[in-house]
This record gives structure tokens, sequence and C-alpha cells, in this order.
DNA sequence: ACGATTGCAGCAAACGTTTGCAGTCGGGTG
DNA sequence: CACCCGACTGCAAACGTTTGCTGCAATCGT
């Protein structure tokens, strides 16, 4: 009879429900958890059920937070959110950590080594489970020794060079070997490549691709036709697509790193009176929002952003739900979108001659899609990336 | 000597603090905490502050937050990251909280009900210490009764009608008059307006800016050149600028609620064979990423969303650190940026006959068109909006 | 010089959970 | 019957802070 009460004094805490059940709130605590419901007695646990239901509780995060020192919160790292990719990703990561009933805890790093670890010390402080990590850089102190103090870490987009790491990516040498392909199907022969910055992993494994896609085409990858860039921005683009036009050696299409640098090309094109396709193809990478509303309108390698995240999201779950197996690394199938700044070969195909692409090229491009689509581990394609007879990626240390 | 150990059996905690020191735990408590130092000898405090930086001691949120009832969190409620808009708003959000200690809790409502007050929820118990919403519909029960309830609340890019809630909001008003009298600059009469959801504040308030620019520039706001959307999406621009031309009106330019809208608007235009800006004019709303690099490039009001996020937050800060003012609704200046999708007025010259427009029959049709689109209540217009024009240039300064 | 005031630091009780340990009770076994 | 075992559930100690209260000097007022 005393036990009816209004709910008036403060949130309702595990006392309460315990009092209304009649029982010792550390019972109530056992039967609430799914895991040790099995020590209540199936009766009463009931009865705590329906009290706490009736009651209303809702518990506590903070206070089983200091008890457990778990948070069921995830330290999200992403360089920039206002980059709709990473928006995507971060969605993905969201609504994947939700099915397991964690939350993200998102911080933006600008790509800057302070910001990152100010953000990443802020959130060990708030007794995050894990990292999820968009922010890698090829050799990341960071995160690595954030491992190696028995942190969970899962990257994403981006990886590291060491396997140490469990990590899911586009396939970025596939994506570039469909760009490349599909470049070489419209008679292109001789095609630049404006490279990402090689201390990020996407920059450095799509110069990989591109370089393995030309070898592949019959086609001799030419030094002077590729150029590195510093950073994944449009004005970056322009300037290294300028730097390019002014080696003034011959080329009908260009394989942006990614689909800013593609846009900077669309300046520098401009800028010197070229057009695009007409005069030089331009294939980007990533498949922005809105890309296909650009003049031209964009030809892109899509990547599944949103289900890096959410899978992502899964790995990092799989950790925490003491899964002990090795990390893995995961590669997600890209997909060739073709759009207008893509035609075929003009100026050069009297220079290149005739000649449609090879039969042997199409059909084991075939078998490498169909492994691909499977998304799961190659670890056998990853020793083919660094097995690559590579061209000189010294120069673009930073 | 015996305070000499190496860090290692977990965390350093406000009781190793205090052994290191030679006092008592609350004692370093007092002294970490810069509100309650006064209460300890200078020199105590300062052995204490060295000491803990000494050993490198991190307070723990969690411990603090069950004493306190206090998170240093704030959720942030969006409806979706992956609208460029919401990403520069949430950057601004975290940017702004960081300066006062806080932290954002970030979760994506694609505008359903339901997974708003799920989010809602689990924040509350979370602890956060208040909400900063982007997602209010003109009439919010959930964020109304939350404030209701002693929340701490601030809305930001869309408001509630009612002044109850503190609001930081571009001017759309003045937007769109921005728009209009660009519009009519360029010897535009015929104007249309696809206007965004009336729900929503940004979708009405610029409607009402519309139909008072257009009355300010002594042009009638003919009912059947305004068409309402349900949703900013482009598809649905297409659709109502579809509608809008069926209806055989003349207009040679639209005003839409939203980029994307403006953006739907591209696409009807294209399906009928019109050309943008030649046969009509399009001015977006919002200035979102990329929209220069359309087709045409869209004239647009830019709309500081990371400025709003930013002055968001102080608001926050403001509330929490115990400022009792009233709530205040901020308007930031937005800035019309002239583009492409906009040109000289010439089809309906022509169509309309000799010179302008007759007075009389623009007359009639006016009175009319006043009536009828004064369905949505012009008259009331929110006074408060300018009332506060003062405010809000000084505040978007960070 | 004596009581009152002040400045400072210690004490301990919270905050709401989780969880090892111990106790209770009933029933089965030797 | 003594014993033990299993199934429950109560007890209480944590987790790391904050904060009202108490205690104790030293200082002040007269």
């Amino acid at each position: 009879m005393a036990t009816n009460k209004v709910s008036l004094a403060g949130p309702i805490t595990l006392r309460d429900v315990a009092r209304a059940a009649g029982v010792h709130p550390g019972t109530v605590s056992r039967a609430l958890n799914p895991e040790t419901r099995g020590l209540v007695n199936e009766h009463t646990a009931e009865r705590v059920l329906d009290a706490a239901k009736e009651l209303g509780y809702r518990p506590n995060p903070i206070a089983r937070g200091l008890r457990t020192n778990r948070s069921h919160t995830i330290g999200v790292l992403v360089p920039d959110l206002m980059n709709p990719l990473f928006a995507a990703v971060v969605r993905g990561i969201e609504d994947g950590l939700r099915d397991g009933g964690y939350t993200p805890l998102i911080a933006n790093t600008d790509n800057d080594t302070d910001r990152e670890r100010v953000a990443f010390e802020a959130m060990s402080a708030r007794q995050v489970d894990g990292f999820i990590a968009a922010t890698a850089t090829r050799d990341h102190w960071l995160l690595a020794d954030a491992v190696a103090l028995g942190a969970k870490v899962v990257l994403v987009n981006r990886r590291v060079d060491s396997d140490a790491l469990p990590a899911v990516t586009g396939d970025d040498h596939e994506g570039v070997r469909l760009a490349v392909e599909h470049l070489t199907g419209l008679g292109h022969r001789r095609i630049a490549h404006l490279a990402g910055s090689q201390a990020l992993y996407t920059g450095w494994s799509r110069h990989q691709g591109f370089v393995d896609a030309m070898l592949a085409a019959r086609l001799e990858p030419d030094r002077s036709l590729i150029v590195f860039s510093e950073v994944f921005t449009e004005r970056e683009g322009a300037r290294c697509c300028g730097e390019l036009l002014d080696r003034h050696s011959e080329f009908t299409a260009i394989v942006a790193g990614n689909d800013l640098l593609a846009l900077g090309c669309y300046d520098a094109l401009e800028e010197r009176g070229l057009r695009c396709p007409a005069d030089v193809s331009v294939v980007g990478y990533n498949d922005m929002p809105f890309v296909d509303r650009f003049r031209p309108p964009l030809t892109t390698v899509r990547v599944p952003h949103y289900e890096l995240g959410a899978t992502a999201a899964q790995l990092m779950l799989e950790q925490l739900h003491g899964v002990d197996a090795p990390p893995r690394q995961l590669l997600l199938a890209p997909e060739l979108v073709v759009r207008g700044s893509t035609a075929e070969a003009a100026g050069t195909v009297s220079a290149a001659g005739a000649g449609p692409v090879s039969a042997a090229a199409a059909g084991t491009a075939g078998e490498q899609a169909a492994g691909a689509a499977g998304a799961e581990a190659l670890s056998n394609r990853r020793k083919a990336d660094h097995n690559t007879p590579s061209l000189d990626t010294s120069q673009s240390r930073r």
C-alpha cells in the first residue's frame, strides 16, 4: 500500500523498482540484465520486469558505466563531417551501432594530428568502449599505440599499411581498374593519373591500382603522366592538373584520385580552353552526391560509403562481444558510374592507331570483379598490392 | 619517496593525486575545480595542480556525472547528417560547444517523430545537459514538453511558431527579399514561388517573405504562381515545378524554397524543353556546397549554417551557465549569391503584349491572390523577427 | 587574555549500478 | 538423520567524484 507513489522525486532508480517488487536492488539488477537473468527465479524476474515497466524505469548509463568501465559508446574519428563522403560513413556507423545498443561519439579532426589526439583523449576519458577511425594515415602511430594499450579500434575508408588493425575500405585497386578499363574501352591510350596523397591509403592504393591496371591493359604507365597531389581538394586538383598540362605530355584522359581532384581538373582544363570530355576525359572517385549535376556530369567510381560505415560498426560489435578472431581487412566492391565526363578518345586515336581492347584483358577483369563482389577479406589480393612493381612512389613523400 | 610509482595500475584517480600531494581527495577536487579553488589555500592548490599535472591526471567524467547529474554533453538532434546543410550546422555546434568544454552527442532523426523520441530519450538517459535541435516543426510537442519539464533546449535553423524556445535561424524573410529584389532588378515581373513544406518554419517563413517582398515591389503575389511542396527534395521540386508549368500561368522566374527544390526545377524545365536561365530564371536557397558547379551554376541565398550552429552552441552555453534571460530568437543575415541561373527577363515581354502588365488586371488579381495566399495568415507575420534585427549581426561574430 | 570569527582541510555520505560472497531454504542422497 | 547441494536472493563493497559538515588552528575584537 505504501508503494503507491506519484513519480515525482526525480527519475526512477533501481531501488524504487526493488521496493515496488518487494526484492533487493541487486536482484532487480540481475533480473533486468538478460545476461544474468538466469540467476534469478523466473517468477520473481517476471514480477521485477513488470514493476520496472510499470514505473517506467530507465537504467542510468552513467552509474552503470562508473561501475563497469563501459559506456556503450564508440568514439568516431572523422576528418570532416562536411565532406559528404564521411557524413555517409558516419550515418552507416550510427545505424550499424544502434543495432548493438551502442552510440557514436563523433569528433572532427580536420586531418590535424593534435586535434585528433585531443579528441582521442577526451573520448578515452569518457570511457568509450572503442574507436572507429576514418582518419588513418598509412602509418598511424596514435591508433597503433591505442590498440597496443588494449583499445578496440576499427578503421574505415582508410586503412594503415600494417595488417594489425581491422579495417573496412573500398576496393580501390578494383575501382581504378574499372575506371581504366572504361577509358581504354573508349579508345584512350595515353591516360594520366592525378594521384591523391600517398600518405593516405586511399591515395596510395588508387595509385597502385592505376599502375597495375595500365600494365594489365598492356599500356605503359608513363611517369610523366602521373602527378601526386598533397590533399584531396579542388584547388589542389586544379594545381596538379595544370602541372600535368604544362608538361606537354600528350594524354586524352585523367583518372583522378578523388571527385574533388576531378573537379579541380575541370577548372584547370577550362582555364586552358580545353573541353571535357571532348578534349580530355575525366573520371573521378567516390561518386559524391551531386556529381551527376556537374558540368559535365562526372563519370566516377561509386564507393558504398554508408555500407563501409555499417560494416565497420559490425566489426566493432564483434570485437566488443569478445570475438577474438585476428583482425580482418574487408574490401567492399566499388562500381563504375558512367556519365558525361568521359567520351571516346578523339585526339590521339590517330596517334595510337585503331584497335579494340583485347578480349583477354576483359576476361581476367571479369574474374577479379566476381571475386571482389564477395567483399570478404581478399588477403591474397593484398599481397598482390604490395608485390606490384611499384613505380616510384617515393617521390611523393610529404 | 614512496610516491614515485610507475603509472601502471589503471588510470590516475583523484586519490592518487591526493596521496602525491599529501592532502585529502576532497581537497584535490576543490583545488582542481576553478569554481571552488578559492576554498583552498593558494599554496596547497598549487601543490595539488603540480601533482595532478605530474601524474597526468584526467578527471573521470562518468564519475563526476554520476555525482553531479551533469555530463557536459549536449544532445544534437538533426534530420540527416548527409544533408550538407546540417553537416555544417553540426560542425558549428561542435566547435562552439568545445569552447565551453561540452561535447555533442549526435543523432539523426530522418524527420521521423518516433526516431526522434527514441533518440531524445536515449540522450536523456545519458544525462545530456541540454538539447540543440534542428528538427523542429512549427508546432513541436516533444521539444515544448521537454522544456516544460526543465530541459534546456535551443533550436537551430528551424524554429517553432511560439517564442517560448530560444532559436537561431537564418533571416529567411530578408533572404527571399534579396532574391525577389534581384529578380525584379533583372526585369522579372511574373515570379513564381516553389514553397517548401509549410509545416517547417523555413518553408513557411520563406513563403511569407516571398509574399511580402512581392508586395513591397508593388507586384501582386499571384496565387496561381505559388505551389507548396511537401518535402525538400529534388523529386518533389521537379514535381511541383511541373505542376506550376502545367498551369500555363506565365512566369519568367522561380524562387525556390531550397536548393534541392531548385534542382528539381532544372529537371522539370529541361524535361519540357525550357532553358534556364534563358527561358526562366531560378534562384535557390541555402547555397549548398557545389551548387556553383551545377548546370547552370545556381543563383541562391547563402545561409551561414556553420555560424548558425556555432551561435546556437553559444546560446546553449549561456543557458547552461545559468543566465536566466528570456529565450532569444536570433536571426543571422543571409547573402545573395548571384550565379548563372538568373538572367534578364525576356520571354514575357512579348507574351504579355505591349509594355508592362496592365495595372488594373494586376490589381484585381492581386487582391484575390493576397486573400488566397493569405490562407497562411501572412498578416500576423512574426513581429519578433523584425524586432530583433540589431542582434543578428552582432551575435554572428564569434 | 579570552571568546568569537575566519580560513582551511579532512571526513564521510552520497550518486545508481554491478557483483563476489554469504546466507537461507528445500529437497535429494548416503 | 545428517549431510550436502542447488537454487535463489540478500548484503555490502566497490567505481571516482562532489560537497555539506565538522574540526582545528590562527587571527581578530574588545
